[in-house]
DNA sequence: CCGTGAGCGATTGTCAACAATCCTACGATC
DNA sequence: GATCGTAGGATTGTTGACAATCGCTCACGG
């Protein structure tokens, strides 16, 4: 019997893994609150399972910087200060930029293109409906295309930490998005620039995207509910 | 009774932290070759503890990147390939030239000079009785403090796991140091660019100390043992 | 000879119980 | 009232046993 093409190994599913995806969805979603304690003996019995595997999701949280350990006290939510937020928009910059620097030099830029422009449309569509979940969705999609279009496994596994904890302290900084057409056409320009081939105006462009913290504490402080883009 | 200062609160330790920390050395002193199967039951055993706190251990490893993890199969050590190599000296990049731009702002870069000038004496030393070990932790602890002087949290830990791989593909794919004063002089002018305040030149001779791994796979090719900079 | 299925041993994944630690509350003493 | 010591309950850390999975080998049938 030869076997199809199509056919692949199935993945192997543990249970430890599968209870750090739904923790770690429902710590994004800000199910628990910052500061939190996850109880090993309440989580284990909601799900189901023993004790062990809620014991290896949160430690693989913890090494993701969504929760914090600390021995023989537990562990809790994380709380995200304005220099944690500083801080995770500087590691961003970080990546951010030597990916622009990567994606440069690709020889085919157009489906990066596409990637970054289906990413605008749905924040448009987003904004459109005042729908701020969808909108912080699509912005995070929008510079996750812009890692991963680098090529490299590292800045892409350092990003998917550091975008957790964007997201972190969207929710436990932030109160919302505003309905603004300015950040739509804000990452316009940063694809345009991104993928037209001129690295000095990209870098430009974007690190005024992720300006200084000071900027976006300002916007936060001058209008609630207003506070900038992730 | 008043405490008096200085009395602080004595770290918790779990056996799990404790078989991490050695696994951790183990691993980053070669005792384990690339793709050699982590044998909990036998660890366990070394250890004198029981499998529980060696899987912690190891899960954590893996999150690290030294280890890899295939559920049902085994943890085995991490095989890092040449463009692995590549990958890890572009990440290295990211973190360092921003480490750098941060560096450029701060008001008082003394401890920063007195931190690298002892990194590099310490390389002069080793080079000079052809210690390579030391060499190798010289010249990453004298990346280590460019990176910890940037201030943040965030790109010291993310350097922390790059620099693990940075010593691991050292060990896997590079047999040894050159016995070379260029090696010291290169150093030497970075720590001084870094900390004279001309930020365009440290990040040119960054990107030359880091350069492509195309001109260190060279060196590979053109002289066994005769890898280049980590 | 080749392909398939079954069995076995080794190893990993999970479970439940016990041990250890921490925090809080309460009582005794000064 | 302040401090100290003790006890108890809750939670975490570890252990050893059982269950599940995998890879390899061997036997059988076509």
């Amino acid at each position: 019997m030869t076997v199809p093409p199509g056919v692949v190994r199935l993945p192997r599913v543990t249970l430890a893994g599968q209870v750090a995806g739904a923790m770690r969805d429902a710590v994004l979603s800000g199910v628990f609150p910052p500061g939190q304690q996850m109880n090993e003996a309440e989580l284990a019995g909601r799900f189901e399972v023993s004790r062990g595997p809620v014991r290896e999701a949160m430690q693989r949280l913890v090494q993701e910087g969504l929760l914090v350990s600390h021995p023989h006290r537990g562990v809790f939510v994380v709380r995200l200060s304005e220099a944690d937020l500083a801080d995770v928009y500087l590691a961003r910059s970080a990546i951010e930029s030597t990916a622009l620097r990567r994606i440069a030099d690709l020889p085919d830029r157009e489906p990066l293109a596409g990637h970054l422009a289906a990413a605008v449309a749905g924040m448009a569509a987003a904004v459109a409906v005042a729908d701020w979940a969808d909108v912080a969705d699509s912005d995070l999609a929008f510079h996750r295309a812009l890692v991963d279009a680098a090529g490299s496994p590292r800045l892409s596994r350092m990003y998917e930490t550091v975008q957790a904890e964007t997201r972190l302290s969207f929710q436990h900084l932030m109160s919302g998005y505003r309905s603004s057409a300015e950040l739509v056409d804000e990452h316009r320009r940063l694809a345009a620039l991104a993928t037209g081939g001129d690295l000095q105006a990209a870098l430009v462009e974007l690190a005024r995207h992720l300006a200084d913290p000071v900027r976006i504490l300002r916007r936060i402080g001058a209008a609630a509910g207003d506070p900038g883009a992730p």
